[in-house]
RNA sequence: CGGGGCGUGGCGCAGUCUGGUAGCGCACAUGCUCGGGGUGCAUGUGGUCGGAGGUUCAAAUCCUCUCGCCCCGACCA
């Protein structure tokens, strides 16, 4: 491509809404432009980009056996109603009406529509397992879109779904699509990692998520030092260090009650008292699940005060109601006869489940379960009883492993992919079946396997950039090479050289940008590496005179010279296609 | 949804408090200049100041309504 015959559109600023490093450099390079919040058009160059991820993807897919077709964005109700998620799935489905009156949403996933092509299409055991996928804008009407591409309401996302006779057949197909992601995820060069995931409420049993580990990642991520451990914060566990104080002896504090004017956060009451966070406990009031009087009981959570309730996990407790919900003031107040702020362990009348970590405290501060008052030297038995010693909290850096091999560390990602064995929720109520070879109807089982391909293009952005641009890897590179001739607009046997290694690149296969513009060099230069093209060939009359062209990466600092003849054959060796 | 902020040429902003008929940088066009890191100079194109209504001799500026965009939001018990 020569640069006269295409549409740069680089910036040199940043609009003041671009708050992400990948939504900034990719509006400066000219890759996307915002049409509406959470909307944005791609223009040449990104275009480029999300092209190239889309290959990957679709050839990585076809090797492993999945079939592609296309599904249309716009689905019927109908189809939404019968999986019962028209009313479960909240306002992010987009429901509109078309000129018949007819319920439509825009597809934020396609579950439904596969589900039904398949309960039609396909009969006999001895077509599965069935592996489809599409690559395709979803719609999800985000409450706050924001990240530039990451985090928009219309994406590119890459879904399979998968049909089978057994779980044992899923899983199988699982693996295939885990090993098939660890490709993908590889060839585009990306620093990945795939974690243990919450499945949430699309339900089943086993799930991954992949993510690109980035400082601006949403998501954060728990993993052994020295095992393989990995999950999602929202799922990961830990063995609970059992360093608690033996008091048999009983040489423990008296229990005593502190008044403690304004005293209501952990903070505060650390300060006020001089004590640790990890001292204290704080007693989080939700609310349960709802009982057979149609009366829904408060339920009290506690904490050690250093430690931050994971809501997954309480929620998934069989006595807390889900989703989960925070009890209101009043309620506590009418309930507990205190204030949140003043809440705590001791004749607390309500059911407590108590944290792993908080469970084996002594000597702790808590509420006192009267305003503006504290009790020190708590003791679990001899002053309160948990109803269940369960696991409430986030895992935080330092915890021990869940496999007891080593301890968890911490850090950021943007989740790109995410793996789930479904089980039975959309075939069943869809009623998806195929007869066995006993021609017994049996309901398929199902799995879901997304990727997130606009996603991706911002993720490798946040991975891979300096101060003056993007450095994509050679894999999804707009452009693998950059031809930049000096002087070109004066010196005729220049831009004759440029043309000849143009034409000899382009004809080896490689996606090459000649930047033929009447541009001082400096122009030229920094454009290459805002757009972050992996490699560079520049070509002056010195070049010339030498019989040389320059080489450079963009991530090295000197260049090398290279005689004319040798060039194609130097960049083979140097750029993967 | 709650809280905060912002809408002025394509982009980034000043002007708004204290009303007087719109300005700067970048970009764009033309000419000269420069020619290995966003050159310099000159000239020029482009804005009914988000929209509607109101106050006033006069509104980007004051008032009312409205639309759009951005940021923050369990962590507290």
């Amino acid at each position: 491509m020569k640069v006269s015959q295409y549409l740069l559109a680089t910036r040199r600023e940043t609009p003041n809404d671009a708050d992400i490093v990948s939504h900034q450099l990719m509006f400066r390079a000219g890759m996307v432009r915002k049409v509406a919040s959470g909307l944005y058009s791609w223009l040449p160059t990104g275009l480029r980009v999300l092209r190239k991820v889309e290959n990957i993807v679709r050839e990585e897919m076809d090797r492993a056996g999945a079939i592609e077709l296309l599904m249309p964005s716009v689905q019927p109700a109908e189809l939404w109603k019968e999986s019962e998620r028209w009313d479960e799935f909240g306002p992010e489905l987009l429901r509109f009406r078309d000129r018949h009156n007819r319920e439509f949403c825009l597809g934020p996933t396609h579950e439904e529509i596969i589900t039904d092509i398949i309960r039609n299409e396909v009969r006999s055991y001895k077509q599965l397992p069935a592996n489809f996928y599409q690559v395709q804008n979803k719609f999800r009407d985000e409450v706050r879109p924001r990240f530039g591409v990451m985090r928009s309401r219309e994406f590119l996302m890459k879904d399979a779904y998968t049909f089978h006779l057994d779980d044992a057949c899923l899983k199988s197909t699982y693996k295939v699509m885990y090993e098939a992601y660890c490709k993908i995820f590889d060839r585009i060069g990306l620093n990945y990692r795939a974690v243990l995931a919450d499945s949430g409420a699309i339900g089943g049993s086993g799930s991954h998520e992949f993510h690109v580990l980035a400082e601006s990642g949403e998501d954060a991520i728990a993993f052994s030092d020295t095992s393989d451990y990995a999950a999602n914060v929202e799922k990961a566990t830990c063995l609970v260090a059992d360093d608690r104080v033996d008091h048999s002896s009983g040489d423990t504090q008296q229990l005593e009650e502190i008044h403690t004017p304004d005293v209501r956060t952990m903070e505060q009451i650390c300060k006020f008292l001089n004590i640790d966070a990890k001292q204290g406990v704080k007693t989080l009031i939700v609310k349960g699940i709802i009982d057979s009087d149609g009366k829904q009981p408060l339920v009290a959570l506690v904490l050690r005060g250093d430690h931050l309730l994971n809501e997954i996990k309480a929620a998934a407790h069989s006595l807390v109601a889900s989703p989960l919900e925070f009890a209101k003031d009043d309620e506590i107040n009418q309930v507990i006869g205190a204030s949140p702020g003043s809440i705590g362990v001791v004749k607390l009348n309500v059911t407590m489940l108590v944290d792993n970590d908080a469970s084996i405290l002594s000597d702790f501060v808590c509420g006192a379960n009267r305003n503006d008052y504290h009790l020190t030297g708590v003791n679990w038995e001899r002053d309160a009883t948990a109803t269940e010693i369960v696991d409430l909290r986030n895992v935080v850096e330092g915890d021990i492993s869940p496999d007891g091999k080593g301890k968890l560390t911490i850090k950021r990602g943007i989740e790109v992919g995410h793996i789930f064995q479904l089980g039975t929720k959309y075939s069943e109520k869809m009623k998806a079946t195929v007869l066995n070879e006993n021609g017994k109807a049996i309901t398929m089982t199902m799995g879901c396997y997304g990727i997130g391909i606009s996603r991706i293009v911002a993720a490798a952005i946040e991975q891979n950039h300096d101060d003056r641009g993007i450095i994509w890897p050679d894999s999804i590179a707009p452009f693998q090479i950059a031809i930049i001739p000096m002087n070109m607009h004066r010196a005729h046997r220049v831009r004759e050289r440029c043309e000849d290694i143009y034409e000899q690149l382009t004809a080896a296969g490689y996606d090459v940008l000649f930047d033929d513009r009447k541009e001082r060099p400096g122009v030229l230069f920094a454009d290459s590496e805002l757009i972050g093209i992996p490699h560079r060939i520049v070509v002056s009359e010195r070049g010339i005179d030498a019989n040389e062209a320059e080489y450079k990466h963009r991530t090295s600092r000197d260049a090398e010279q290279v005689p004319f003849e040798q060039l194609v054959d130097y960049l083979k060796g140097k750029v993967n296609l």
